[in-house]
DNA sequence: CAAACCGTGTACTAAGTAGTACATAGTATA
DNA sequence: TATACTATGTACTACTTAGTACACGGTTTG
């Protein structure tokens, strides 16, 4: 298998150091809270994805989606887990529910909800 | 913090065992496929719960629905975690909107789909 | 009364998780 | 050209996970 998340960061990291010499594995390593030898062995695939935290705060340096991020490193946010653990029988059927429809049946209860045409 | 899932385990198996001998911790352990000790150890909060193959097992066992028993242990079933990260936008934003509404407003969502109400 | 069954205590392990610390060698810059 | 910053390699550690193996003493039951 292909370490899609340290490839991901790696060129995503990449990509905004073009603009800005402050994305080293150095300096978002600092940012972030790691060593930058462990910044480079995840992104080189060596290492598995660190913590939820350190994704969330890698997320927030590459102005990227931490749910997306996340979801490359086989994770789940826990604050979704948590919605789900309070409630499991309630979740475990919406989410079943939903898994196997298109993105824009979804898309359309989501904001069906949100707006209250409920 | 109380050991709920190892107390809820025991209570069950007990409850089980009123009617049924072959719910001691020895024959479930053997049925679910771990060594009596650690079922006993799991069950007095002395070791952590399970992994997720063993809790399904476990729950098939106590006739108890796995999701319940797999959220008691903190855990959220696999099935949903795949769910989730294979589409993790959009089941982040729509599990972020049910979370805070009450049950039976997403009951009628999930029967609404199902039923293609919809 | 002995064989079988019962729960539990102790000791151990093998793999995975999540890193840190330090050293080295290359590259850019003042 | 010296220095400073860069990426990476090697080695190590501490913690957690997910259990097994085995022994012990108590309690049924045939």
């Amino acid at each position: 298998m292909t370490d899609t998340f340290g490839t991901y960061v790696r060129d995503r990291r990449e990509a905004l150091r073009q603009s800005d010499a402050t994305f080293s594995v150095r300096q978002v390593a600092a940012r972030i809270g790691v060593e930058p030898s462990f910044l480079s062995k995840v992104e080189r695939g060596e290492a598995p994805p660190p913590s939820e935290a350190k994704i969330v705060a890698l997320a927030r340096e590459l102005r990227e989606d931490a749910d997306v991020l996340l979801a490359l490193a086989g994770k789940v946010s826990s604050d979704l887990q948590e919605a789900i653990r309070k409630r499991p029988e309630l979740f475990a059927a919406a989410i079943r529910q939903l898994k196997d429809m298109p993105d824009h049946a979804v898309l359309r209860i989501v904001r069906e909800v949100r707006d209250g045409t409920w």
